[in-house]
DNA sequence: ACCGGTTGTGGAACCGGTTCCAGGAGCCCG
DNA sequence: CGGGCTCCTGGAACCGGTTCCACAACCGGT
């Protein structure tokens, strides 16, 4: 492995120049810049990253803290995140915590230390643990917001009014909401939405849930939904509504429409069922270039919020 | 943030055996080795990784690659990885590459520098890109064997084989194969096994494929499936079956049974239909296991080749 | 011809651990 | 009682970059 001595010395220069050439080419004479850099692609020189961080003090390494992978919210979330990264030539680390109960903030300390910031996604636990865990380092929350955190989320609130509406106009006059887990932020969110949308057209609601995002709770929850005599019905999660629709067709029930996402929609050519379109990549790559800004900032930043618009069909 | 120098300091001893207190006990006095633990613990001492990595010339981190993140199958195993890696003070870095083209050979060698060694699926391309991914770090393959490569995978091939067994013993006699993509090991393996299981259980046997592993696919395949005129499916993948279930069930087709995980089945209810159970997480711990095997060895290593049984029912 | 200012460079310190090596203390043995 | 061991320990070199600082060369302006 040639080392930036090596480059330095084939350069004809010191290893302080060879450094500025190739790091901060501003500060050194152009034609030496060239000469540095011939060199170090003719040996095939890649920095060492341990001893840039050292010499820094950064770890060039940011973590994304998600709740399970079994989820596919998540992971475009991760994959747009770890694109980014890379673009800037850092590294992502995934760390699986729920962030639901005190005892595993241990767990993101301990992590705290071996990396330059956070991508937080914390569905769940109570706001002043999410504020604990984003206190070790610069911290962007994915998907939920907080006062006074720098955060991304998909505007799914909106879409979910959006759909209740776009049912009432279809003629359903009775709707139904099945719930997302106990606790969830982006839960409330929603329900508030819906029930603002179903109050100003006048739909008949009906609220079903806590349910974990699984297509089991899915399956589980369709006896509830006949009974409810409902004709749409608005899921938190693609997994639960996945499951329901599954449970329905088993049981010969093909009069109750239920909403889920585009590629769902598509797929299965139910062309006019409403549908939202969440960039779950997108998503991370906001997040993480909100979080490349707070790192290059020197000062106490100032908190963004960015929302991304989810689009219906 | 205290440093070793400090611990040495509060404990009364030099950086020297401060460090070896730490990390090599053996090579300390009992009493010693114990003040210094009380003055780290006392500061919070938590040692800078990249200052190790220097000294030691290793990463501490090791990369799994996988195709995509879409898919569940692969998530579980990271999951397993990651636990594992935590346990051993090691980190976990994903990087996306499907690996099918010589080009994408650039970026895993671009991340070797970065890294100790390698997770690697590579659920398609050709035995030679793969052994070139492999040969700048010790690795570990996932899920595919090649000759001479260190491998762990779960043997789903059998698996199916006995799936199309437990179909033909049930009555079956016209079995359908949805095979998984184009280029696929397993699904070689698959196919094999599922080949000389229908022939010696009498059964005929429909092959269908390539398809990629989606929701998509599965639902696309409805149409052949119903004209193969089989009343056994037998799909390469979860999200293929789920989609067929979906597309037969929306015709109203309940007469043709499709194998699938065990988890699906349970949910809805399906009793009886066989299932397999791969426990990707257990997959994930193994592989990360025989790779810290490859990084504490010495000179070239043996290969070893784990497989582990995926349970029926 | 002389001076203040910019530009480019090299020497050396530094980041925070690990490890080689030499040496002192304490032991058993003949 | 002295030689040879083992057991611990501290000093110092080292990993491979980054950056502070001093200094030399060169610029245009008086």
């Amino acid at each position: 492995m040639p080392t930036l001595a090596d480059v330095a010395a084939l350069a004809g220069v010191s290893k302080a120049t060879a450094s500025r050439a190739l790091g901060r080419p501003d500060l050194a004479a152009p034609e030496t810049v060239a000469r540095v850099r011939a060199a170090a692609e003719q040996l095939g020189f890649v920095p060492n990253r341990a001893a840039t961080q050292l010499a820094r003090g950064k770890t060039g390494v940011v973590a994304v803290v998600v709740p399970t992978l079994d989820n596919t919210f998540f992971t475009p979330i991760i994959g747009g995140a770890q694109a980014r990264a890379a673009d800037s030539g850092m590294q992502l680390t995934i760390a699986v915590h729920s962030l639901e109960h005190a005892a595993q903030l241990a767990a993101v300390e301990q992590l705290a230390h071996q990396v330059d910031g956070f991508l937080l996604t914390a569905p769940r636990g109570s706001d002043e643990i999410v504020r604990a865990a984003a206190s070790f380092k610069p911290t962007v929350l994915i998907d939920r917001e907080i006062e006074g955190m720098t955060s991304a989320v998909a505007d799914t609130a909106t879409a979910f009014g959006a759909l209740v509406t776009r049912f009432a106009e279809k003629g359903h006059e009775r709707i139904l909401y099945i719930g997302g887990p106990a606790g969830s932020w982006q839960d409330r969110q929603r329900q508030a939405a819906i029930r603002a949308a179903a109050e100003s057209s006048g739909a008949t609601l009906t609220m079903l849930g806590p349910y974990p995002s699984t297509f089991a709770a899915g399956v589980e929850t369709a006896e509830a939904v006949v009974a409810a005599r409902a004709t749409a019905v608005v899921p938190y999660a693609t997994s639960i509504g996945l499951g329901l629709m599954f449970a329905l067709l088993s049981r010969g029930i093909r009069d109750i429409v239920v909403s889920s996402e585009r590629m769902i929609v598509e797929s299965l050519g139910l062309g006019d069922v409403p549908s939202i379109d969440v960039d779950g990549e997108k998503l991370g790559e906001v997040a993480m270039d909100q979080l490349m800004t707070l790192l290059g900032e020197r000062r106490e930043p100032t908190p963004t919020r960015r929302r991304l618009t989810v689009r219906i069909s």
